[in-house]
DNA sequence: GTAATAAAAGACTCTTTTATCTTAAATTAA
DNA sequence: TTAATTTAAGATAAAAGAGTCTTTTATTAC
């Protein structure tokens, strides 16, 4: 419904690795564990990070995924572009055939103003900032009112 | 992504419906061939709808499916919920876990507030109002910019 | 009552997403 | 150079969403 659950595990990922100096290897293992995230899984999704150049990885004894820059400049924009591509940012909310600028459904040009402040906020949070919450709320534990 | 495939079959549907008057059965069949939706699909969507006391439906000859109310009291937010469920209007946009009131993620707030308009406009938009765009694009176009 | 019509219900298939398991390749340490 | 470590890559499986097909049940028309 929302961002994927691949996307999800990618933002909390690099949430988590915010918390080491930038360029710092940390195993892919440890952030499985400690995210309860399956290893093989995570390690596909920190692949589409690495190539889309948010993270740089190393092999062998050492080695492990890093951040790539500063973690104030990796934006939630830049994680659910490169994992989720950016229908979030361009599709149609009903996904009517043929709904565009040419032919916008009725709920179009509300929708764009919607989605208009998402891309702004998603575009304004670095992980930085979602670092403490990632930390504290990394088990299993369900979302909650 | 947004809504449901599901869901947007659905909400096609009774915009189509839309052009008839209201508990005027119309046949399943006639519905899916106009609108290029898979017959036996369709069928099962359409009874959640019929659950929802959204349409109403009569088997046999002369039967079909109805709107079980005027079309302008038919809104999204009916549709939305009566087949994708209240999850787009509650959800945690990142999926992340534990996210709620009481530990909101940095972007609770604000996908709150965006996540409002859309509450808005879709209990506001009847099914009227995507009558004339469902049917001048009821094929397999896809959405263009 | 019989035949035709049309939704309801159930079984089954296909595709995508999510998850697991195994092997290969690269790096480090000794 | 050998062993240990760790990402990369590939094959496979489970789950969910989407789509198809068949049978059953209800309704109408004759």
């Amino acid at each position: 419904m929302f961002v994927s659950k691949s996307c999800s595990y990618g933002i909390r990922s690099v949430a988590y690795l915010s918390g080491y100096p930038q360029g710092k290897y940390v195993p892919i293992r440890d952030i499985s564990n400690d995210l309860n995230i399956s290893y093989h899984f995570l390690t596909k999704i920190l692949q589409m990070l690495t190539a889309n150049n948010v993270l740089i990885s190393s092999r062998g004894a050492g080695g492990g995924v890093a951040l790539a820059r500063e973690a104030s400049s990796i934006t939630l924009y830049d994680l659910i572009i490169a994992i989720d591509g950016d229908e979030l940012f361009t599709g149609c909310l009903l996904r009517l055939p043929g709904c565009g600028t040419k032919t916008p459904c009725p709920v179009h040009q509300e929708w764009d103003v919607a989605r208009g402040k998402v891309n702004h906020f998603c575009c304004h949070t670095s992980v930085t900032e979602l670092h403490q919450h990632v930390l504290l709320l990394s088990d299993n534990t369900l979302s909650a009112p």
